[in-house]
DNA sequence: GTTAATAATGGATTGAAATGGAAAAAAATG
DNA sequence: CATTTTTTTCCATTTCAATCCATTATTAAC
């Protein structure tokens, strides 16, 4: 899945859209459909997948929803992602208008700075400065990780 | 597997392109396409891999998206390859451009003197100093596990 | 119900940056 | 030392991204 891969620095216009490259308009058109369908992501940004990738992770819900008069969590779940998707369309520019609401929960302003992340089926939208947070976190996370195997390595004991 | 080894320093053009010698140009068309990989190191350089190569490093990912709405984990999985991975082309002047939030992460610029870096399949760009400072982390390492491996060798207790 | 005001949309233009080609310089080879 | 190969630098062209503008839709006010 290369297809959505990279990490780029671009801004929304005047009026909260965002305009994509030409290399992500292709990724999107090669699904032959403008249709995209918007998550606004509880980790704080927003996500942009062809409905065809969209329609790959239903079986997830289809499972909460079978709970559905029974769970009280498996409703606020339903609720939760309903609330926070939104299914709109590429203009033939290759624009996509973000909906305010979920622009606000992710620090994202009209004309503001923004970075477009890669995430194998789709792409994400997240505000400049949460995504450099995004970022270290998972770093600091992953160096961690490097050190462990480090010293295990030194361990000898753990050899075998 | 010698086709992507050695080391050498060179440098990045004005608009951040790296241009390959003849050895490697030659290694990278071996694969028979002139597509690589971008993957932009949590430790610190750039590597790059035909795309064949990449087929057989990269991580699983179908899993994943069935946890799509489910998991932050597993979106973050997905956000850390995709973000960090590109896909490019060399030209056929064996020229590839290193994009530029790529470069800046790994503290690559412009004009910039580099170390190439061959790591059995593909090859990997670092910034001059970063470079210097892995290297010796890397020797370090490497003499501290001599040392254990020799002390373990004197405690007879732990043999077998 | 009509008009005015505001916001949203789509298109076109412009300036800057990326790209590819090729000349000039350097290095390797015989 | 001459020739070939490789590397580097420069330049023209193209492409792309950001801005602006005109049109349409929506809302509010009278």
């Amino acid at each position: 899945m290369l297809q959505f891969c990279g990490l780029e620095k671009t801004q929304l216009d005047a009026s909260g859209r965002l305009k994509l490259g030409a290399r992500l308009q292709q990724s999107f058109a090669s699904y032959g459909s403008s249709t995209v369908v918007l998550y606004c992501l509880p980790e704080g940004g927003i996500g942009i997948y062809p409905i065809a990738e969209w329609q790959k992770i239903k079986p997830e819900l289809q499972e909460i929803q079978q709970q559905f008069t029974g769970s009280i969590l498996a409703r606020r779940r339903m609720r939760m992602i309903g609330s926070m998707t939104s299914k709109e369309n590429l203009s033939n520019q290759g624009r996509i208008t973000l909906p305010q609401m979920f622009r606000e929960m992710c620090g994202i302003e009209a004309g503001s700075e923004i970075m477009l992340v890669g995430s194998e089926f789709g792409i994400e939208v997240w505000s400049s400065d949460r995504w450099q947070k995004e970022m270290e976190l998972m770093q600091q996370h992953t160096l961690e990780k490097g050190e462990m195997e480090m010293s295990a390595d030194l361990d000898l004991r753990d050899d075998r």
